[in-house]
RNA sequence: GCCGCAUUCGUCUAGUGGACUAGGACGCCGCCCUCUCAAGGCGGAGACCAGGGGUUCGAAUCCCCUAUGCGGCACCA
């Protein structure tokens, strides 16, 4: 019984967009899906030391930690194929550059890179493909022989068959198939000891006993190199499949220049783990023509391989948003209180609480609360007085409505102020008496109250603020529009 | 330049030869509700299925060509 064991393997070079992570995504579906058994793992491919990110598998866990997608091996936790780190694993890439020496399908090459710069240059020149030039593969033992003498630093190339075509069954795309005379002498091994992406992620996608290979599709071109490592260690070539690519609105693929496309600042703005986990399965993958909505648990039944799409998708902040908001407005009411607390840390949380159910519909992201709420935790608003005079209205209409407004809250004493209806049915009569309509009357009581012109419903408001700051800022209002 | 991958409403997508006068969702527009804003309800516009050739009684679905987009072409991953 094969196990399903999927890795995820990024390089701890930035912080993990959104593609990076819908990836890491549908691998830790696919094992999830195939019950216990299935192993998620993390191994971080720190081959370049000079992309390096001081935080870089910070980045990676916190993201990876935002949305619940939690390892079963990796570098942290351990596990039975470790270490889960490629730096450390270098002395097993060298003993396998070695043995595809020994074994002819490789070779050192001493070119410098000066001399490969003048080639690529002049092959660009001439319109020919940019691929080395097989001058070391072709290096007399003689020649060879001198350049160890010399001390030399010599890095391992792979050497690729110069006729035939190697072909990748791949379960997203079908076979993938190119000429082995466009396929480059790539490099295995650096000169600093370290192995290139293509070396050590067939050793170690070998070793880890990987079943499944995820990845992102910009991989497809490097295929071959990988399909040529297996033959040549004599291994069984795991299943691959190159999910689409997650692009910006401009087809292009995510990066920097889109703006806030990391996980983590998406985490900050306030998108919920819930919500983010439901949009990102749904960029390349569908379950069927109507159902959008899954939890985590419904995501996991219903992943499988094959509805996986092959068209790269164009991310939408806009549908993410509303995705957002309706995970928001499903959430309890002390739950999304505990989630608002961090973005208004002055807020008591039992007033937060109290406002949760109005916030609900009202906000797409967690971070808006301060946009619609902070009157509520604030001492004194500070607002243009213009803003107290609405449509149709005066300095004099206005004022009358604030003094109606007053007259009738102060009828209510503290422990009365929370009958939202009887008030707002008196409020609604003065208004009346007034010759004004709801929305001038409300408008002018809401700007006093909140300095604003949008806000949750106000006899909630008021309630939630009580009695004496409520009618203190009647008063201050009355001030500022004479 | 070379090689590869892709191509259904603006966007995410359903669709695997007849059930398609192409379905759903976001967004957009209108109406209703209404103390503002949302949420909610109802309705609407929006895709000649990239184009052209085939195959077939029949094609969004199969084949070929072209176009466009994207990706790769490092001692980066």
């Amino acid at each position: 019984m094969n196990q399903t064991r999927v890795r995820f393997a990024p390089s701890p070079t930035g912080a993990p967009h959104v593609g990076n992570i819908r990836t890491a995504l549908f691998d830790y579906l696919w094992a999830r899906h195939t019950g216990p058994s299935g192993k998620f793992i993390l191994r971080i491919e720190d081959t370049d030391q000079a992309r390096e990110v001081e935080n870089g598998l910070e980045l990676i866990l916190d993201s990876l930690r935002y949305l619940g997608l939690q390892w079963d091996e990796g570098p942290d936790v351990g596990g039975a194929f470790g270490p889960y780190r490629q730096s450390e694993r270098l002395h097993i890439y060298k003993e396998h550059a070695e043995r595809l020496i020994a074994q002819g399908n490789a070779y050192y090459c001493y070119c410098t890179a000066e001399r490969l710069d003048q080639m690529r240059k002049d092959q660009q020149a001439r319109g020919l493909p940019t691929r080395y030039d097989y001058h070391c593969r072709d290096l007399s033992a003689a020649d060879r022989a001198a350049h160890e003498r010399a001390g030399d630093p010599r890095v391992v190339r792979l050497a690729v068959p110069r006729e035939g075509k190697t072909t990748l069954p791949d379960f997203i795309h079908g076979d993938l198939t190119i000429d082995n005379s466009q396929v480059d002498d790539q490099v295995l091994l650096k000169s600093d000891g370290f192995p290139t992406y293509h070396l050590a992620v067939v050793v170690d996608d070998h070793l880890m006993q990987i079943s499944h290979v995820i990845r992102g599709d910009d991989w497809i071109p490097s295929f071959p190199k990988h399909v040529l490592l297996y033959q040549a260690f004599g291994w069984e070539i795991p299943p691959h499949g190159h999910v689409p690519n997650v692009l910006g609105n401009d087809k292009k693929k995510l990066s920097k220049r889109h703006g806030s496309t990391s996980v983590t600042q998406f985490r900050d703005d306030g998108y919920l783990p819930e919500a983010m986990l439901n949009f990102l399965a749904l960029m390349g993958w569908a379950y069927d023509d109507k159902t959008e909505l899954f939890t985590r648990d419904q995501l996991i039944a219903n992943f499988t391989l094959d509805k996986i799409g092959h068209a790269p998708a164009v991310f939408d902040p806009a549908k993410l948003e509303w995705m957002n908001g309706v995970y928001i407005r499903e959430l309890a009411d002390d739950d999304l209180a505990t989630r608002l607390q961090p973005y208004i840390p002055q807020a008591d949380p039992a007033t937060l609480r109290a406002l949760a159910p109005f916030v609900k519909t009202r906000i797409k992201k967690l971070s808006e609360i301060v946009a619609i709420a902070d009157f509520l935790f604030e001492e004194d608003l500070e607002y243009d007085p213009q803003l107290l005079i609405g449509k149709g209205m005066d300095a004099a209409s206005t004022s009358a409505a604030l003094r109606a407004a007053s007259a009738t809250l102060e009828k209510y004493p503290e422990g009365a102020f929370d009958d939202e209806e009887k008030i707002e049915a008196e409020l609604r009569a003065d208004a009346e008496k007034l010759g004004q309509k709801n929305a001038q009357f409300f408008g002018a009581l809401r700007v006093a109250v909140t300095g604003k012109m949008v806000t949750p419903p106000l006899m909630g408001v008021m309630r939630i603020m009580g009695r004496e700051k409520t009618l203190r800022r009647i008063a201050r209002a009355l001030q500022l529009v004479q």
